[in-house]
DNA sequence: GTTTAAGGGTCGGTTCCTATACCTTCAAAC
DNA sequence: GTTTGAAGGTATAGGAACCGACCCTTAAAC
């Protein structure tokens, strides 16, 4: 018998939930394609090449190959031969695939993980962001004003502002936190209906998340950031089941 | 030419770092034998038959028994044969191995891992808990005042503390990341003196973060708790190099 | 002493990954 | 316009991990 109206959750229970080995080659899919869904790996940008690639990701060059190929075949990379040529970033990119019936089912405990990482990064980031990292992440707040009428465009400067955001902690694994939870939202996201007021009212609030950084408000900052993904929430719990 | 005094982190470096594929053998390894360090597979409990244990990971047995031949090895189980025999938590456990200096190297990164896990944690928390939830935690406060003279006991119960803390979420996906944290992190603490006051100032914190919980002040929750860490980085760097 | 439930062990087949070598293309350099 | 070199494209062989099915051994319960 819980004490707790919330489904309870036992430790064991991730102790032997089941274990999925992923493989090199799911796991290089996942890493380029997030890249390149997410904008990190902008349209037209050129991939190190295949042999000098493999080599830096560790891995042979057959089972990279394996990952391009799949990246090609959905239409989020091409390849030229000959001199010259190499492997680039399909533009324009092609639709984004709906969320699996997976992700869709599991949405709040995506949503769950985001927040408290996102949370722990702002609190983080308003002890160590430099003034000059907060300028520039203002700079992008002040771009992202410009975008209110282009979700698609805002949607990928508002990754770029989270993650900048991330990288003001000086720590990659959060840096590799944040564009893995970005990954998993942006299928999430696009479900979504963004008018511009409430693009506008979302980058309102980067900037007050800005002022408390600069204030060094680290419990302050927490907490306005949980209030920022929340929008997202509530928007998401009046459209998905549970 | 890099706008902070802190290491520059390019986003990009994640996307392309060397992706290595864990094998299921090693996940398990890796997932059994937490939880057995961290304590939540106490000394002396049995652990379910090859057969269904096998089943509930999604491996095949031979998998499994490679993965308990190895934890049988290292000293953390032991397995008797016939009807009533089964696999057990050893009882005692082996000495802890030293932190490997990959570790060591890296412990500044794994600390701001769990610093954002955990501050995350508990601003969820300050929302989710229920009182009788919260009165459990307080009750684990309370035995842990008992043991400020056995730092093995203690800290076997703090990490109950903070696992219990993130269940109060009923987030799943969060309870396995603090139990990740939590076995990244205890290397580490095992390398520190834990005198008597020390843990009492220590469980004092646990007090406030949740008197600040019962509140529902989620920044503050979310403060404490990083101030509660940071006790245990401030010494790590006196130790440490870097 | 038979039954039963547990761990211990073996073997063939499959998938994935690695490593190496070689081929094809084509733009830039000469 | 020929050469050349850097890129993608192909083929193959070997190894490592995993799976699934089978049988053996042990020891408590009946």
């Amino acid at each position: 018998m819980s004490t707790s109206t919330l489904p309870s959750v036992d430790p064991l229970d991730a102790v032997f939930a089941p274990v999925r080995s992923v493989t090199a080659l799911e796991e290089t899919v996942e890493r380029l394609g997030t890249a390149i869904r997410l904008g990190l790996l902008p349209p037209g940008t050129r991939l190190p090449a295949e042999r000098g690639l493999c080599a830096q990701l560790g891995i042979a060059r057959s089972t990279l190959r394996g990952a391009l190929l799949a990246l090609a075949q959905s239409g989020h990379l091409y390849a030229t031969r000959g001199r010259g040529g190499g492997t680039f970033v399909a533009d324009p990119q092609p639709p984004a695939a709906p969320p699996s019936a997976e992700v869709l089912s599991q949405w709040r405990d995506v949503c769950d993980q985001r927040m408290a990482v996102e949370v722990g990064i702002a609190l983080l980031a308003a002890e160590r962001a430099t003034p000059e990292a907060l300028d520039g992440l203002a700079d992008l707040a002040g771009v992202l004003d410009e975008l209110l009428e282009d979700f698609g465009s805002y949607r990928q400067l508002d990754v770029r502002f989270h993650v900048a955001l991330a990288e003001t902690t000086g720590c990659a694994g959060l840096v590799a936190s944040m564009t893995e939870m970005q990954g998993a939202m942006s299928g999430l996201i696009s479900l979504i209906a963004h008018p511009p007021e409430v693009l506008r009212s979302s980058n309102e609030q980067h900037r007050q998340l800005l002022g408390l950084l600069r204030r060094g408000n680290g419990g302050g900052a927490a907490q306005a950031m949980a209030d920022h993904l929340r929008a997202t929430e509530h928007v998401l719990a009046g459209l998905l089941p549970v």
